[in-house]
DNA sequence: CGCGTTATGATACGATTGTATCATAATACC
DNA sequence: GGTATTATGATACAATCGTATCATAACGCG
């Protein structure tokens, strides 16, 4: 069958193989036998499209990366236009909380890889601060057009309060990861916090 | 030397030295024989010690709650009395967030510890729930002192606030923690946030 | 059709890990 | 003071892991 073989193909399966079994089995204790098993393929393969352990932990974050952003981008794209600015915000908190199976999944990779990255030196943690940023700088964008649009306080402090925002975001986040709340809770309650942004 | 061994003391130890090492090098790859290295005994003394590996860190968990609301007793104990309820939760905020580095390795273990009991069954998960439980309790009983006492607005819907002050602090202090945002920028955020309770 | 490159299988190796075993030193107690 | 119990040391073992090696099968291409 050789040589004729999709290698960013090949390379996904293997990846989503791994993915499954970080989730399943946690982040630390996956190896790359495991990874073969998953995938259905050999130990060797794994090594052959990975070279190493770090180089399939790293494309392991790097897919988390590409999967968040699209993941944005395809919701931004199907919204209704132009939407209020109250509802485009809790569509993207009910986006980035970890809701349904798969986000649950994500959250905890995601945060597996942002623990592992204050011991271990091989594992970036550049996406840990670029990512919230973004998500941050975008809650800044729709708080500055419901601001204009007058959905929303004329004195209202845009990046003072997508920060807080951003913090809510974060902490219910690993609250409703850990089952501490639940995912409705935390929208009601956020929604309770916007709230506070509409006009006298 | 033996049989009068103070067995707390020698316990406390070897926690200390696991502490270390997994703020170190990870709670991840932490080992039964770095622990004893560091801890300046053989493997056989943690074996004894702490029966297996799931015991050792079992006890390092309960060592994290135990010094987290032992923290807290002392600092609750030792502020003046009455203050004003926004300095009391602006002193709590400051305490909870990974501000010095012993804070910040208690964080990263106890969020590694968390991340750990989604996949290891081995692992409670009763912590991660009740422990951020107790902190808001605290923040609803400071907010409904500040309320009762004029220094907050009268309709002040403590548990609402409560619940987005948690999430705030959680949200921020992994912020803190991955390095996305300093602990200054955290706390007068928060005391921004906390300003909206004032009467108007 | 043959050859060279790519792709895959089988397996081995050294290191590390948790755990178990055996021996023995030190002390409390009768 | 002898003895049973506690405490500690030394070491072994099986499993697992990441990595490396060697062979070989499959195909594109001239």
């Amino acid at each position: 069958m050789p040589r004729t073989v999709d290698h960013e193909e090949r390379r996904s399966e293997i990846l989503e193989a791994f993915v499954r079994v970080a989730t399943r089995e946690g982040l630390a204790s996956v190896s790359l036998r495991a990874v073969a098993i998953e995938a259905g393929i050999s130990l060797r393969l794994v090594q052959y499209y990975f070279e190493t352990k770090a180089g399939l932990m790293q494309a392991g974050l790097e897919l988390l990366e590409r999967q968040s952003n699209q993941r944005w981008a395809r919701r931004a794209a199907e919204l209704p236009r132009p939407p209020m600015a109250r509802s485009m915000l809790l569509t993207l908190f009910e986006e980035a909380l970890p809701t349904d199976g798969a986000s649950r999944q994500f959250h905890l990779l995601w945060m597996s890889y942002a623990i592992l990255a204050q011991t271990d030196p091989g594992t970036a943690n550049h996406p840990f601060i670029a990512g919230p940023n973004r998500i941050r700088e975008r809650i800044v964008a729709i708080l500055a057009r419901g601001r204009d649009d007058g959905e929303m306080r004329p004195d209202l402090d845009v990046e003072a309060e997508a920060t807080i925002l951003l913090g809510i975001l974060n902490g219910f986040g690993t609250a409703v990861l850990v089952g501490q709340m639940t995912a409705d809770t935390a929208l009601s309650s956020i929604s309770y916090q916007l709230e506070r942004f509409s006009p006298s």
